[in-house]
DNA sequence: CCGTTGACCAGGC
DNA sequence: GGCCTGGCCAACG
């Protein structure tokens, strides 16, 4: 543990930390490990399916889903949000006026 | 140190 | 409205 791989642990401190219920952007995520680079959030996590990393809550500014998301695609990661009582705009868009994340 | 990669974002055509 | 390019910068070989 502790920062060791910098972003690596950085990005899934902060991932892990995202309630539930909510939902939260890679840009947003960049800002609070303190980076202007979101890609580096989506590489940091990839790859990574640790059940304490909730992915599935990350996903694009515009409320859509990552359509390159590893774990199953696009459709996995809505059910899980749909489970955890997110509400979906289309078929790939999360309602984010409702459940983006904010500290 | 260099080149490549990368689940994004914004701008241009 | 879809595709391309540039940017930005850490990790990896």
């Amino acid at each position: 543990m502790n920062e060791a791989t910098g972003l690596f642990v950085k990005i899934r401190n902060v991932v892990k930390q995202i309630p539930l219920g909510k939902v939260t952007t890679y840009g947003q995520i960049a800002k609070m490990v303190g980076i202007t680079d979101s890609r580096k959030v989506g590489w940091a996590l990839w790859g990574n399916q640790d059940p304490q990393i909730p992915c599935h809550r990350v996903i694009k500014k515009d409320g859509f889903l990552a359509k390159d998301y590893s774990l199953g695609g696009w459709e996995e990661q809505k059910r899980r949000l749909q489970k955890e009582g997110i509400s979906f705009i289309k078929e790939n868009q999360v309602d984010l006026e409702k459940h983006q994340w904010v500290c």
